[in-house]
RNA sequence: GGUGCCAUCGCCAAGUGGUAAGGCCGCAGCCUGCAAAGCUGCUAUCCCCAGUUCAAAUCUGGGUGGCACCUCCA
């Protein structure tokens, strides 16, 4: 297994903190608003990840958190009139529910902000007593960037006095304009805690790092956990500054792996909250089935950046059709999961950080290979096993083809056009066995109207939404 | 301005020294009552220039053009 460690900059041979087992911890949403597109390229680069360190036999334990603490939530609490909790539970269980249509999997451990006080309380205070951190005269308490030799060493930034963090976190009170909060006292009463620091709130950066301390660093190990992810923008100044924290508040380091994923765009524009183009998640979910989204996400290399547009994602879902056709056309026969060198090839790829394109390669071999060999006359016995077995390998290692196929192909259409169409494929048999077939001809131009197209097979009549 | 990434067929996209994967689209054909699906065949020398090398899309230098982060952000 190799993974590119965006800090080294380099591809990297994975090896464990501890022999076969794996530790990853992903930042996850802030549950302020709907998910985007960009959390769900997030959830799934991670979860494919997950399904190829087990499938390579790794005990993974995987965590990906909430933040439920944050001056977004706050905001939006206020605007809506609502509590705080009416906010963050209403938009964690839209995040679950979407990602459970994109096939993502649960993580192990989903750890939240607000259940994490006492971890987050004990981290500050270990900083605090070994100077690393300082309390203000206005109850703030800031990390000494200044007191971390190796602050900057994850994003090999150049130490900037013009630096920018100096805008947001706009103490006049902090040592140093790099440093940042790790409590904030708390001015508008808007969500408070009380902590040995007095009355506010913990800071962003600090919780990932006390919660990977309670619920899953390794106390004597080199680092914390194996891997840490997240989207490319949290290298800095997010994960930057987790890493000092937990550099300077244990005896270990935060992460052997960093993965960082692209940003996804729409239409070549960037998908930002300030310029308002977000694409909802829930919004693409009623429009496109969960596997399309999750197919066309994965399609390319979780590195890149990924410009989300619709030629694409219908290209895509040609090519996650080539699957479910396959499995159509060996509907009906017994499971298999007997071993084939297609799947160890398929895991190599992917093992390879996680080569998507080439496994996709592979794949569309295989189904073009077998259909080949379909199309030809005889039983084909132990083709079909193997072809069976071949999708249920993908099903379990990459989440395509999990769906029945006729209802994946009739994703969207109603039943009352259900109906209708079923009723026209009956009339149109009655005229193809009459060999009317002007009657015939006709009746399918009128399904196609429904907006699906038609396959005639020796088992019958089958349509698919176009 | 600082840091970093990228530039491969009409489109998407692998490939990091050994002579260009795969998909979509298109064209021709097989199959089909006709279609659809499936199958077969056809379609690039890798942004430009210079260099290193027996050998470069892959390394080096320069240029041009995109992009990201540097601010809450996946």
């Amino acid at each position: 297994m190799f993974i590119y460690d965006s800090v080294q900059k380099t591809k990297r041979e994975f090896t464990p903190l501890i022999e076969g087992k794996a530790s990853l911890y992903v930042c996850g949403p802030t549950v302020y608003d709907d998910a985007h597109l960009g959390h769900a390229k997030s959830a799934l680069v991670f979860d494919l990840l997950v399904r190829v360190l087990k499938a390579n036999g790794y005990d993974v334990t995987y965590a990906r958190n909430i933040t439920d603490i944050d001056d977004k939530i706050i905001k939006k609490a206020k605007e809506q009139n609502k509590t705080i909790k009416e906010i963050t539970d209403f938009y964690t269980d839209a995040y679950h529910a979407e990602m459970r249509q994109l096939g993502v999997s649960a993580p192990d451990i989903e750890p939240k902000a607000t259940e994490s006080l006492e971890a987050i309380y004990e981290l500050i205070q270990t900083l605090i007593d070994s100077k690393h951190a300082y309390a203000t005269a206005d109850g703030d308490v800031y990390f000494d960037t200044s007191s971390d030799k190796e602050y900057l060493s994850l994003s090999k930034r150049i130490q900037d006095e013009d630096d920018k963090q100096n805008r947001v976190e706009s103490s006049s009170l902090k040592k140093n304009g790099a440093d940042f909060a790790l409590w904030k006292s708390v001015k508008d009463g808007s969500l408070t805690f009380s902590s040995p620091f007095g009355e506010g709130r913990p800071g962003w950066h600090v919780e990932c790092s006390a919660m990977i301390e309670k619920h899953m660093a390794l106390p004597h190990a080199e680092f914390a956990v194996d891997i840490h992810g997240g989207g490319a923008d949290l290298l800095f100044p997010h994960h930057e500054n987790e890493a000092a924290q937990t550099r300077c508040g244990t005896n270990h380091a935060l992460a052997n792996y960093w993965m960082h994923n692209g940003f996804v765009n729409i239409d070549g524009e960037k998908m930002s909250k300030s310029l308002g183009n977000s694409f909802f998640l829930k919004d693409a979910l009623k429009v496109y089935d969960g596997e399309v989204l999750r197919f066309y996400l994965l399609s390319t290399h979780y590195k890149s950046n990924f410009n989300f547009n619709e030629e694409d994602l219908s290209a895509s879902k040609k090519r996650l059709d080539k699957i479910y056709r396959l499995k159509k056309r060996l509907f009906g026969l017994a499971e298999n999961d007997e071993p084939t060198p297609f799947q160890a090839h398929l895991l190599k790829a992917l093992s390879d950080d996680l080569n998507v394109s080439n496994a996709l390669a592979l794949i569309d071999e295989m189904i073009t290979k077998t259909n080949e060999t379909l199309d030809t006359p005889g039983k084909h016995k132990q083709l079909k096993k193997e072809a069976l077995s071949n999708l249920a390998y993908i099903k379990n290692l990459l989440g395509f083809g999990t769906k029945n196929a006729y209802e994946y192909f009739q994703f969207g259409v109603n039943e009352a056009v259900k109906t209708k169409i079923d009723l026209l494929i009956a009339q149109r048999d009655e005229a193809k066995k009459a060999k009317d077939f002007e009657a015939s001809d006709k009746l399918r131009d009128e399904i196609l109207a429904c907006g699906v197209s038609i396959m005639d097979t020796p088992q019958g009549t089958f349509w698919e939404r176009v």
